[in-house]
DNA sequence: GAGGATTTGTGCTTTTTTGCACAAATGTGT
DNA sequence: ACACATTTGTGCAAAAAAGCACAAATCCTC
């Protein structure tokens, strides 16, 4: 057990962790919950390697970039390195959602555990459609349900500054996918999640993910298709 | 405009599309067919790269290893580079896909527009839970909704071979996936997209694409995280 | 407390991806 | 018919990511 933390001397220090890396720490944290619910103390890289689906040489290299957390010969403490993870990606202070977008997939978004979960909430949700305007819709997974009112589109700043919502998600059709990120940057939101099927413009300094369901099953049948020759 | 094909002389050259190119067809191929719906015949490498958020190098690099479709000094005719963009992609056969776990998830999934359109069914959907089997869920975006019966779990080899599906989507909850998973497999499905929060451990020879709205958010935070600092 | 078995952390190499810059090819106008 | 403006296709360089191999550090056994 690493009673001080060794190479990193000053804490919080951020020397530029590769994209790459970024995008598995949340795989590497979700494997490390797992090993903790099932109250395992230890794990070797090869074993969370292997839960994630990753080389073991990648993630180490991957976890270096965080600190020195593991043990020569011994092998990394689960609750540890799952904490020192969630404290680099900022698991800790909760985040708060705003979901524009209510359709089919807006609702299943509200209504998935994941976000709940691990330091998101769903504080708001906004459409156009005035027939959804003013509806109650379920949030949160099983256990922790909230009922949150749609607000109106045009209400989006006000609701973006009452609530303090700092990560938005776009679930509009793509028509008005555009708009309503134009106008969560105005609102100060900085960080987009966007499942529109449409490339979202926007200015430096603000983040888009892009999650596009159709484009991934393109993909799928793009390789079967090559595999069937 | 290209009247004969300039310079892959013989068609249906497979001489190992990148995996980065590949990820951004779909992106290109959306773009492509909104300007032929908006009755745009041609299009620069800058404008559709502009589209698509790309680098206009980068696309045309991409499309390069398509073949040769744009003509120097006047860019590309839409029409016909989406036309050879589904082709390589496979998008003019059609793709027959199983949806296993109807949850809020699977039933947008199941719902959402993008899979209709551009060469994708939902063919049957699946689940574990007795109280949903036997129900109707209705399928396909507005104009084509299909109302699909909900079958056993348990059935699910006779359902893919009756189907004849060769996608299969695991929107089951992340204890089940990895049995549905296999169960895909050996029923000789050998593209998977999966969207349970864990990794899918599957035979050479099987690709899993995993689609993760828990990570995404992750990943943004983390970003969000860096910028106030 | 010394030697052997593990397992991390990391320098170096290889591969993949991106970016730049320009020649080649096409269209236009006179 | 010829110079000029445009835009693709691509060779080459740079950067990013992945993989390998092993030294360094730790634990365990006798």
């Amino acid at each position: 057990m690493p009673s001080k933390v060794s190479s990193s001397l000053k804490d919080g220090h951020s020397p530029k962790i590769s994209e790459a890396t970024v995008s598995r720490l949340p795989a590497y944290y979700r494997a490390l919950t797992q090993l903790a619910d099932a109250a395992q103390v230890r794990v070797s890289s090869e074993e969370l390697a292997a839960l994630t689906g990753v080389s073991s040489a990648m993630l180490r290299k991957d976890l270096s970039h965080l600190g020195s957390y593991g043990t020569r010969g011994v092998g990394y403490e689960v609750e540890f390195l799952r904490y020192q993870i969630s404290r680099e990606m900022g698991l800790n202070n909760d985040w708060s959602v705003v979901i524009v977008g209510v359709g089919n997939l807006g609702r299943a978004l509200a209504h998935y555990g994941g976000f709940g979960s691990r330091g998101f909430r769903v504080v708001a949700l906004v459409d156009a459609d005035q027939t959804l305007i003013g509806t109650k819709v379920k949030c949160g997974a099983e256990g922790k349900t909230v009922e949150l009112l749609v607000h109106a589109l045009s209400d989006l700043e006000d609701v973006i500054k009452e609530t303090n919502a700092r990560l938005g998600v776009v679930a509009t059709p793509a028509e008005s996918a555009q708009a309503v990120g134009d106008r969560l940057v105005k609102a100060g939101i900085r960080s987009i999640l966007n499942f529109a099927p449409v490339h979202l413009s926007v200015p430096e300094g603000v983040d888009v993910r892009k999650v596009d369901l159709a484009s991934e099953l393109q993909i799928l049948a793009f390789h079967e298709q090559r595999k069937a020759v």
